[in-house]
DNA sequence: GTCTATAAGCCGATAGAC
DNA sequence: GTCTATCGGCTTATAGAC
């Protein structure tokens, strides 16, 4: 039945999810997430065409989710834009303060196919990427910051290079370099 | 003789050199880079004890070609330390412009070994880093910007951060915004 | 929709000759 | 120091049964 296959699908993500992030695509294969997901190989395949159909599927998955969490950071702290921009930095810095913690998904998987630029999950990739940008440009704009865009690109090019850099040194003093670097630019727009 | 032994060793550095930027460390295989290189499995065996042997020493023969380019574009660029950072952003920009480009090596490679924090290659690729922040600091510092230390590492998230993100949206308009907000906080810097 | 079994090939690494 | 040949294991993906 219906509800049988949909569950079996969401275990396959959800198992390919951990041992795609802990170990990376490559590294990771399509026997392992099977054995992990409690299903055969046979029954892998019947859900998904290929293994890089999954990765695409991975990848999509991890959109909103991430997305909700830098929101949710976001909207509950009250103040200034400043303010929330610090909180969302501090949230970041929470989740990356986890031993478990392996960098961002996203920039690793599109690491590992920078040499397929048409994949699914490297446009999965992109477009996570320009929805996190477009999410602060809007919310500069709606704070009265003139030039909105451009701050926002600022703002997450520190983010990114945050969690880019601490996947290599593994210190957090980065996203709060980082988040003080955002604070200033945004506090200099906000007075333009 | 030694001399035949050095040529053989660098040769199939250059074929993993080349291999590795462009399909990654695990979709490159030893047999591939012998081949490339020129000599059969069991020559590349006597120069490495092991492939992982040979990531460490591939990163570790770009840390100073990277950072010599850098360093060039700053040098060469006369004026105050505001034209000299644009300039290295603009450097930065004409490599990245190069359709063979496919990101940074040593972010790439540190995600793939995102799960081996101890691997040689991952030190080397720390090591890299580190190196290029400390120069901007030293070059701040001799510049006469009090918070130098603080003033580097933010310019070096912004660059990190636009060598990560180009990887995924190949858009170099990241790079040059990344250098408009590092004028930005180097100008302001000096003012304090 | 899920099972067991296996294809066909590539992986890193090694053996022995010279 | 470089060659040919090959090991044992792992890879993605498929075949046929129920």
């Amino acid at each position: 039945m219906k509800q049988a296959k949909t569950n079996t699908k969401e275990r396959i993500i959800d198992a390919a999810n951990k041992l795609f992030y802990l170990a990376g695509i490559r590294a990771t294969s399509v026997d392992a997430i099977a054995e992990k997901a409690g299903v055969t190989k046979r029954t892998f395949y019947y859900h998904f065409q290929s293994k890089d159909d999954l990765i695409a599927e991975y990848l999509s998955a991890r959109d909103q989710i991430n997305l909700k969490a830098f929101k949710a950071s976001f909207d509950e702290q009250k103040g200034d834009i400043a303010k929330k921009i610090r909180a969302v930095f501090k949230s970041v810095l929470k989740a990356t303060s986890h031993t478990k913690w392996r960098g961002c998904g996203f920039q690793r998987t599109a690491g590992e196919l920078a040499n397929k630029p048409g994949h699914p999950a490297m446009k999965a990739a992109s477009s996570h990427k320009k929805n996190v940008e477009a999410w602060l440009a809007k919310e500069f704009n709606q704070h009265g910051i003139t030039n909105a865009a451009a701050t926002a690109r600022q703002v997450f090019l520190l983010l990114e290079g945050a969690l880019s850099t601490m996947l290599i040194h593994h210190d957090t003093a980065y996203i709060e370099e980082a988040g003080h670097a955002a604070v200033l630019l945004v506090t200099n727009a906000v007075q333009h």
